[in-house]
DNA sequence: TATTTTGCCTGACTTTAGTCAAGTAGTTTA
DNA sequence: TAAACTACTTGACTAAAGTCAGGCAAAATA
């Protein structure tokens, strides 16, 4: 255990002068980095500057200032709240999208050097990085709703797919179809698609489709290697399972595989219940539940 | 690729937010970050000035009025150094170690915080951090020379040995004595040890000790798992290969076993050539190489 | 409708970090 | 031994970040 904190202590010294860095580079625009940081915030449709000062934890006053130099540059406008008149949006002009477009350069750059820096093995680095990532983040996980024909759903799924062929042998690539044939059962008000974000990249899924009045199906739970282990798979369970009960469902189902051991070590805990097949290959489980 | 960079920007935003929270975390002694920093170079045995402005990258006039508040809080002593008196060293008195202890009780419970935060895989990320810390402190691993009965040497060896056992499986550890019953003979004038260090931890290490005047013989060649793909391995051949020459060795020999495969392509890389046995189990392959 | 609260702005301030040039004492080099 | 160089200190300065107390309008509440 000590050595574990003396390996921790290690890692925050490399990684507070590698931020320091960052930082610094993002300082060759010619503007200090308190602004660099509010201007990277705001977006062309306008940002709410009550969310820029919560996000960054600025004193009101130094903000206003702040957004004031930028104004000043042309970089960004500020309007009042039509609902609420006391509050303001900043929103970028075209000269401040291409001046954070700039910033988008710098910072892509240097990503790209540190993973020139991973010699042989940049997955690896990756992997790693996305472990931390995700575990420091962990308390800001947010589970959204989403389409199936969504770019970042159908990341998902195919990283789900890729699961799937890795631990059933017999299932090929090819027997499983993406985008999704019937992205219309997954949609409101019969259906539903969550997403789980760690800081705007999806990281896990699960999805609701409707088998008759009183009974939906569970389908596709996935959840990221480096969240695994935190709870999340519960949390999207529970969550899918709120969603259905608002939906008006009193029953559910869901089919899995027996290779598939810890999401069916998590289904039973959860109280799902065995019941008869009503699916084929690659089912060889079938689960169900009374809300 | 576009991916990895985007992977990795959520890995340095998520990581800015930690190393902000961590620099706070020091500020709850009323003292500021920076003379803080300085403190935490300091040693109760005397520090040379200069060593903790070249760690830091600070202005020597900066660097002078935060010496002289520390000085002036009772915590540091200052002292000319009695070889070259126009520099100068500082050391902790007994109020200042004192302090330091409680900056190191903050920084312990921070990262057994963080720890805590790994849920069930504690492992996985103190794996993980070191993989980063590793490679972003990659550029700066220094190989200096030990003892073989220094603390870190003896864990560089359990490594090793662990490491042994895994691959070899008809090898068992109780084979193996820890600490070496000969440390003598990694000493100068006719042996060495060498450890890799990043940043106080160790993470490499290889030894030679005297077969007869001519020849001596490298051994326990091991990398950290971390370290690994960044060419430290032979970086450490290369190392103890001219400390050798410089003892005044002709020949080397080393003996290995055939599972230690990435080992055994690096020395043939290098130029080491088969030589008949001269040694037994666990060994069973034998090189040499003509300096 | 009067009072309180909220969201933001402004002005006056302080602290921290950092730069630069000049100066002093000691050391090294020609 | 004089000149050049080095290690550090001091003073005078600037920029950036942050604090705090009003103030004003708009919104919420009594």
């Amino acid at each position: 255990m000590l050595d574990a904190i003396d390996r921790l202590r290690r890692f925050n010294r490399a990684v507070t002068r590698e931020v320091g860095a960052l930082d610094h580079s993002y300082l060759g625009r010619g503007r200090p980095l308190g602004a660099a940081r509010v201007l990277q915030l705001i977006t062309p449709q306008g940002t709410d500057i009550a969310d820029i000062r919560a996000k960054l934890a600025l004193d009101s006053g130094l903000l206003s200032r702040l957004l004031r130099a930028l104004e000043a540059e042309a970089l960004i406008q500020l309007a009042t709240d039509p609902i609420d008149r006391r509050r303001r949006t900043a929103q970028l002009t075209p000269a401040g999208q291409t001046e954070m477009a700039a910033y988008e350069a710098i910072g892509y750059a240097r990503a790209a050097e540190t993973l020139a820096r991973a010699g042989s093995r940049p997955q690896a680095l990756i992997d790693a990085m996305d472990l931390i990532a995700t575990t420091l983040l962990g308390d800001q996980i947010e589970i959204r709703d989403a389409d199936a024909s969504d770019p970042a759903a159908i990341a998902c799924l195919d990283a789900y797919y890729q699961l799937l062929t890795e631990k059933i042998p017999s299932l090929s690539r090819d027997m499983l179809t993406l985008p999704l044939t019937d992205p219309e059962a997954y949609r409101p008000p019969h259906g539903g698609f969550l997403i789980a974000w760690s800081d705007d990249l999806p990281i896990g899924t699960v999805s609701l489709r409707p088998l008759d009045k009183t009974t939906a199906e569970v389908k596709r739970l996935w959840v990221d290697p480096s969240a695994r282990g935190q709870g999340l798979a519960r949390r999207l369970m529970h969550t899918v399972e709120s969603r259905a009960k608002t939906l008006g469902y009193s029953q559910l189902k869901l089919d899995t595989n027996a290779a598939l051991t810890e999401a069916i070590a998590l289904y039973r805990r959860d109280g799902w219940q065995d019941i008869p097949a009503y699916t084929s290959f690659p089912a060889t489980l079938w689960l169900g539940k009374t809300l």
